[in-house]
This record gives C-alpha cells, structure tokens and sequence, in this order.
DNA sequence: CTTAGTTAGTGTTTTAATTACACGCTGCAA
DNA sequence: TTGCAGCGTGTAATTAAAACACTAACTAAG
C-alpha cells in the first residue's frame, strides 16, 4: 500500500484502540496489527488509516474497524487527538483516535487489510508500539477505566447473557483492584437494569450459574428520572 | 484578514472556549468573538484559527488566547473534535476544540485581535452561534460540569485568594444546583487543600469573610496518597 | 449612640450508603 | 458416594451524606 501522505499539509488520520475482553484468561486485550510498510515495518501498531476529504471522522474509525474486523454497530468514541509535530516521520498527521469495546463472539472474523497480520495482545503484555500509539493506548485505557465506573460500557465486552461473575471479573481485570462478591452483586441487582434469564450457564464442571442480561431500555428510562450508574 | 481555507485539503483548525466566571453578577461567562468576515459575518462566534503545519496543536489553542486577550500560561484542555463534513460552508475544516478556565483579574486586557470585537457572554444569554459552535460551547459546558466535581480546577476561575462563599458561588452556578453551607465549607475544609490566610476580605457593606489559597503542592501530594478530590 | 440590616461562621442529629464478613448449596467428575 | 469447585445469599458495624438554625461581626442609617 502506498503511503499517500503529502508533506506540504496537515494530514488527518483516525487510530482506533480496540478492546476486547478474554473471559478464559481473565484479561484485557487490544486488537493490534503488525504494520506492513515503512516507516516502523514490522512493529505492532494501532489500527488506523487517513481520513478522507469527503468522510465523517466517525465514518473513517468505522471504515477501519470494519476492514480490519468486519465489525460494524459497536460501541465507539472518540478519545483524543494527537498532533505533536514530530510524531510521523514522512510529515505532518494529526490523529483522532478513538477507542471500540466489543464482544469477543462478534470479533473472530479478522480478514487481512491495510496490515501484514491483526492480533489480540493482552494489555499488560504490550511495552511499546509504533508513532506515539503506546500512548494512545494508555489514555485509552484511562478513559476506559474511569468511563466504566459510572457509565456501563462494560456491556459491551460481554456476550449479550453473562453471569455475575463474569461482570465482576471484568470490573476486577479492567480497574485492577478486588470486589466483595456479596456487595457487588447486591450493588449491581439493586440497581434494576439487568434481566434475570431462566437460562443457566452450560459446559461448566460446577454448579452452573444464571445468566443476565443488561436491560439497556431500562437504563435509559432510570437515566431520565436521574438515576447514575456507579460501580 | 483573508481566509486562507483550501478546498482540496482537509483544515484543521483549534477553537477554544474561554470561561470566566463574574462573582458580581454570579454568572458564568463566556469570551466571544464577533466574526468581521464571511461566512457569518456579524455573528458571534467561539475565537479560532487555522492550526499552522509547523504548530502544535495546544500551541495553536495557545496562540488563539494569547492573541485574543494576551492570556499566557492559564488553564487549557483539549475537548473533542469536530469534523462534519458540512460544519465550514467554504471547504472541509476539522476542528480540534479546547477549554480554557480563566481568573477575571487576569483578563480585562481584550486587544482585538481576528475579530471585529471581543466580548463576554453570560452563558445562559448564548441561544446561538456562528458554525457548529454553540454544539461546542455545549459540550464544554458539560465537560465543565463534570470535571470540576471530581479536580479541583474551579480554583481556576477565581483570584488566587478567595471565600469560601465565593467557592461555593462558583458551585452552585455551574452545577445549577444549591449547597448547604455548612456542608459544604465542613467538606472542602476537611479536604486539608485550602490555605487559610489571615487576611479579610475588604470594602464589603458586612462582616468581612477570611480568604483562603487553594493549596495546589499540597493537593498533589495527597493525590499521589491516594485522595480523590469529590464535591 | 443606637438600631437595623446583611453576611459570616459554626455542631449535632438523622439518615443513607458502604464495608466487612462465612457458610451451605449445586452439579459434575472421579 | 465422595470430593471438588464455584454459586448464591444476609446481617451487623462503620462511615459518609444530608438536614437543620442560631449567634457574631461589621456597616450604614437615623
């Protein structure tokens, strides 16, 4: 692919920073590619690509997402955006990053594109990235761990029914700190925005644990009347 | 001033949205322009400017405010950007929006500037706004609002010695919300960042009420131990 | 000099929210 | 049938938040 960045202007791209929840390993990951030209060849990077002149900024995250992962109606914001002059070697590129939380059943599907390969690395397992992305990932998941305590975007990394625990342990993986079982599922059921399904987890060696939903018309409804959500 | 927009590239400008609060009339109040140019000509408007390709983008949020009211070294945070396609009429303009909170002493001196004039606007008179700025102005308000309950940057809007009613003024204001006195001043003492100095207020018709500092070494300190600021 | 007016400054009680804490139950597998 | 692993539940203690009213200090007016 050839680098279409033009030297005598401002260029702007989008940087997505992918997250992804490992219910097996209990950890957090991010959906990173290996890059496949120059500058930085062979280092891990974000997903991104240039904005075009006549695309929304939202539009062009979504175009990589969905050519990376074919995903498409996820969860997506926009975080920050980076411009420091010196942080593309071939010229000016003012970057918008944006950060997607998605289901791991939606994902899979991660046809090669403007990458060498894509890949899921665990956060605690990533030390450097190409441009300045490592610290685009950082403020990332700074906005991430704030944002999921009062907004509940944590939904959005599990599969549409999940246990308590599984909530818990994403609460516990993401925000690196210990909740007591009995506070946190008395905190979460008081809130009344889950649906209690007659469905039980299955395959698991154990008594199998029910399964919920998050009732998202719900929230909206407590919203209105000024009910916050805060883990 | 010629606008030097060009159509066949993406722009990238950074616009800032200047609070100030007015203890006299205990309002908030924003600093706008009115554009001396087409499109809107005759508008109000949020201060801005083409982002130079030599020039970091705060630098340029910085340039903006230095240019307009000769303001160095004040409080100033990136906010969102904006990128619709149709939000500039002559081509495609990104904007990279930024907040700045200001002390009233330390402003007054509004030299024009790339505008017609300058002029402080109480935030509740602002129905509307040239471009997409009033959606900007909003999203700053709300970004305000949220952050000044959990950092201490309220302290920014106020002269360096203050009352504890003039904090709560400021508050209440921008929360849209009424405090207990008692209360409050119980929960901002108790925080151990405010510096009581032994000096009155003066010139006031009634018991003149003590000064405080805001402690910002002391704050830090007990940031790091693990406090967390919360009105 | 007295009085009226205005804001400053201060504690206690009640209520609600958060924390700490332990054991029997269920279902599978050996 | 027994062992194992994770599920699911309640109460008491502590801490934080909310509600609430009067006296003190100073100025200005008469």
């Amino acid at each position: 692919m050839a680098n279409p960045i033009d030297r005598s202007v401002i260029n702007v791209s989008a940087d997505c920073v992918i997250f992804g929840f490992d219910e097996d390993a209990n950890d957090l990951k991010v959906l990173l590619i290996e890059r496949g030209e120059e500058p930085f060849y062979g280092q891990m990077a974000l997903p991104g690509d240039l904005v075009k002149i006549d695309e929304d900024l939202d539009d062009a995250a979504k175009r990589v997402l969905k050519e990376l992962a074919g995903l498409e109606d996820i969860f997506l914001e926009q975080l920050y955006t980076f411009g420091k002059l010196t942080r593309h070697p071939l010229g000016r590129v003012v970057t918008v990053s944006y950060y997607a939380l998605i289901k791991p059943s939606d994902s899979d599907l991660i046809p090669a594109s403007f990458a060498k390969r894509a890949e899921w690395k665990a956060m605690s397992d990533i030390k450097e990235l190409a441009f300045d992305h490592f610290e685009i990932l950082s403020e990332a998941l700074s906005r991430l761990r704030n944002k999921i305590r009062y907004q509940p975007i944590g939904f959005n990394l599990l599969p549409e029914k999940f246990t308590l625990t599984q909530l818990q342990n994403l609460y516990e993986v993401i925000l690196d700190e210990d909740f007591d079982k009995r506070n946190f599922r008395k905190k979460i059921l008081k809130m009344d925005i889950l649906i209690e399904t007659d469905e039980l987890q299955r395959g698991v060696p154990h008594r199998a644990p029910r399964l919920y939903r998050f009732d998202l018309d719900k929230y909206e409804e407590l919203s209105t009347l000024g009910f916050n959500y805060s883990i």
